[in-house]
DNA sequence: AGCAGGATTTGACCCAGACCCATTGGTGGA
DNA sequence: TCCACCAATGGGTCTGGGTCAAATCCTGCT
């Protein structure tokens, strides 16, 4: 089912599970290329970090990449794949704090903290580059591009939230599921001609309705809704966009 | 009205208004002393800190620190008194993103952008001192702790919205208040024995309400409930905690 | 002190989404 | 291939909190 996705990370990252016995990172050819955290550096700025770092994986769906009282240690770039955290609510039900995808970082929620507090699941086939964040830290000392590159992320991820959540309480379900829908387009669009397109879902549906904070059932509504308004089309493990522009338009509206 | 509280912070904050003519930032009375970005810097290393630092204020009730579409250019740290941070919501209205009292740091949200993206409005007397982002920045490379200090500050930042903000849209009014009044406790609790103690809001209820989630309308009822089951005893501008016990219990429960 | 205008509270009613339960569908293992 | 199991959907009901409207209460101003 999810043989489309893998074969494309295949392609993407042929360093793949055997790069325990490089010693030095190969980034040439990674699936996060273009996106990952040191875009924008320098060659000789990049030696640095190339040397801190290691491809972990792959990790396959539901395995853990980190759990919620292990120590934190690192952040992890996703080369390839796709990662849900989830913590524990106060009433003891898991909750989906994020997604993410190529090119993002995970861990980030976890600094300053002794351990990571959630856990970190592999959603798909999942590769992902770990860097120790002393040595991120100290590497930032000496590349002030990276520094502020980190700083950057970090108050992107303010910001993300801040836009996305905390607006999302006033928003309907509809909203919140719309504009899940305008990131997934941005992150993860496979095919996309003109005003149609469409996204393969690594997470469940229950996954989904957690993140936007609604209940299964009423998440699994407004999906019908959005088909018989004919803007999507929902399948189990897919979504068609039918309508990208009314996508994009009504979040705002 | 709120002179008992302008009378602590003149207390606290000697240098006061007249700060521009000092070529040095003198922290041994500041009110934020303690809590400050600077904490657990050497002697040494606080020198370079100072320097690039200077008061700001005192702002009165009601004025901006910043505006949405003013330059991201300085981190502020508070000095004494309270400032909200407020957006325009996709509707119109304006919806209250967070509350900084005495050594908070407001900015961090804008680290990365182009402008703030929100409005600092201070909600009674408050001098802040001003921390260009730039020098800071400069500063962070040649003082690790210095680095390390704002990159837990940021971490904890994200760990705070995801515990308040997104936790907090799988409790009731109830739960969601009791935890504003929590983090009000340790933020700033004016007098407190034993059991019992209270809290001058330098915010409006609506503002509360908005930082909440909720309509003042239903924020007015839980205070009543609140109120009405003996845990609190709700006036305009302040709130008397009958039971503190019940208060932080009743969060977790 | 008296008044205008906004903030807060209270009451009545309504509705989006939670909750509970039954059915269907998709998937991985024997 | 078949079965067991969980994910997803759909129906029905309930309710917390939103919405509208009408007092009060405060506060700053004259």
């Amino acid at each position: 089912m999810t043989s489309e996705i893998d074969e494309e990370n295949q392609v993407l990252s042929p360093q793949g599970e055997s790069s325990e016995d490089q010693s030095e990172q190969d980034c040439s050819e990674c699936g996060a290329k273009g996106r990952c955290l040191r875009e924008g550096l320098g060659e000789e700025q990049m030696q640095g970090l190339r040397k801190i770092t290691r491809t972990l994986g792959p990790f396959k769906p539901g395995e853990n990449i980190f759990r919620v009282e292990d120590k934190f240690k690192s952040l992890f770039v996703i080369q390839s794949g796709a990662v849900k955290i989830e913590t524990a609510s106060f009433e003891g039900t898991k909750l989906v704090d994020g997604f993410f995808f190529r090119g993002d970082l995970v861990g980030l929620e976890s600094i300053g903290a002794h351990q990571y507090g959630h856990d970190a699941i592999a959603l798909e086939r999942t590769l992902v580059c770990e860097l120790p964040f002393d040595h991120l830290e100290s590497l930032c000392s000496f590349v002030p591009r990276l520094q502020r590159k980190l700083m950057i992320i970090l108050g992107q991820k303010i910001r993300y939230t801040n836009d996305t959540i905390v607006h999302g309480r006033y928003m309907s379900a509809e909203k919140r599921l719309l504009s899940f829908l305008q990131m997934l387009c941005e992150k993860k669009i496979i095919e996309k001609s003109d005003n149609t397109g469409s996204v393969q879902l690594p997470m469940s549906k229950g996954d989904i309705a957690s993140y936007l904070g609604l209940r299964p059932e009423s998440l699994s509504r407004t999906l019908t809704k959005l088909q018989n308004d004919g803007i999507i089309r929902n399948q189990t493990k897919k979504i068609e966009f039918l309508d990208i522009k009314a996508i994009l338009q009504q979040v705002c509206g």
